[in-house]
DNA sequence: AGGAGACCATACATAGTGTATGGACATCAA
DNA sequence: TTGATGTCCATACACTATGTATGGTCTCCT
């Protein structure tokens, strides 16, 4: 009997020209397709065919079309982690720090769209997926919680409010938000507006402050302009 | 040649046992099978079996089966139009008025949470879906735009803030609790967390008050003291 | 050399969508 | 009554997609 379906993981004592780098040609050839389509109109025979794999090895490596895109989801959060450290950390100005997090989170949004795109489509079908993106959410927004739980001003700001639920929906109206200007919809789709906006909820939930634009694009802290 | 092809419409002189029940049929076995299961989940079969209708009189009032949700969401939400009517007709304490709104909104959701599950995870893959539904957030976005230049205090504490994209934010935003809510996901599960939650965003971003729990709990009915 | 593991080609079972075909039956006009 | 029209049903088909199964090939390692 042929491949008898052992685990596809370090089984190997010396080297091999292609060990499995395959599952990594199916990861990256996926992560392309999606930049130009959306993941339920991608079939498996398009990634096979983009990837240069066979069917039987793409089932070797994954469970299903819906495995890759975990994969590649894990690895785009994994720089979203860091895009709020700043604020987390509290290493400066929290409303400029605010604002730096918002805007980094623009920019892996950009920079993985088809992926993101992908997850918010398809994570309320899956149940793997859904896990998976809950889990991401979960951790922004414990993340902001804590960080509002430390800092005094936004903590007596909020009185009795539900710490957790309000760092809960600024998590998800940035998943909202940064979906709609992936995707293109308007007022969004201007990543100025989509910054400016997405800061000022934050802000003034926390900390009453509204900030202009003409304010934000003074007070910003490095140098990333948008068009024009 | 059989079954001809023509307008499902109005199209007889006189009475008839069964004109076009069907389709109500259709529509509200649609509409309960959705309480239970999500719209992918869903077969066209299913729908058949529960309404008691053939395949081929199925396609003869509906393409697809996207269009039986549209036609669902559409009359769900001609309700909702209704719900956000208090606060943008000014009619009572802006505060007030919006708590109410988005209490209605929950009630909404709760009585129609299968259709609008529904809609929420279908509206990114498919093309009529996706524009029936930006319409609506767009509809309720321009209201709360209406309204938010109308309110000198609001507007004025927007400062150079978009206007518009405030709004939609907030739509938006409302939409994504309020599908959590209805997915369970907590904590906006708990109604009251919901909101809470919610009308804290909308009133910190508009107005710059916090209304805590107990004083929300306390004004539900007719009037709330905004915070500090 | 020969065995094992990685890979491929292909075919299959299953399930879902939307279309096509033909027939049953009721109403209405003549 | 007859026949045309229009509504509806049963069934079957064409198509697409997923995930599995079978067997064969190549290459490296021992």
């Amino acid at each position: 009997m042929p491949a008898k379906r052992t685990a596809p993981s370090a089984r190997r004592s010396g080297p091999q020209p292609t060990p499995a780098e395959l599952r990594e040609r199916i990861l990256s050839a996926t992560r392309e397709l999606l930049r130009g389509r959306r993941f339920d109109d991608l079939s498996v025979a398009d990634v096979l065919a983009a990837a240069g794999v066979s069917r039987a090895s793409f089932y070797f490596y994954f469970p299903s079309k819906q495995a890759v895109l975990g994969e590649l989801v894990r690895d785009a959060v994994a720089q979203g982690q860091q895009a709020a450290r700043p604020w987390i950390a509290q290493e400066k100005d929290p409303i400029a720090a605010l604002r730096a997090g918002v805007s980094d989170g623009a920019r892996l949004w950009r920079e993985n769209a088809g992926v993101l795109m992908a997850i918010v489509e398809s994570w309320g079908s899956d149940e793997g997926l859904r896990d998976l993106w809950l889990e991401q959410m979960d951790t922004f927004t414990e993340a902001a919680a804590a960080r509002i739980n430390a800092d005094p001003h936004a903590r007596e700001r909020l009185g009795s409010m539900d710490v957790r639920a309000v760092a809960a929906s600024l998590t998800w109206m940035g998943e909202r938000l940064y979906y709609l200007a992936a995707a293109g919809v308007p007022p969004f789709d201007d990543e100025r507006v989509l910054i400016d906006t997405l800061t000022n909820a934050w802000t003034s939930a926390l900390y009453g402050a509204t900030v202009t634009r003409a304010e934000a694009v003074r007070g910003r802290a490095d140098k990333p302009r948008s068009g024009t």
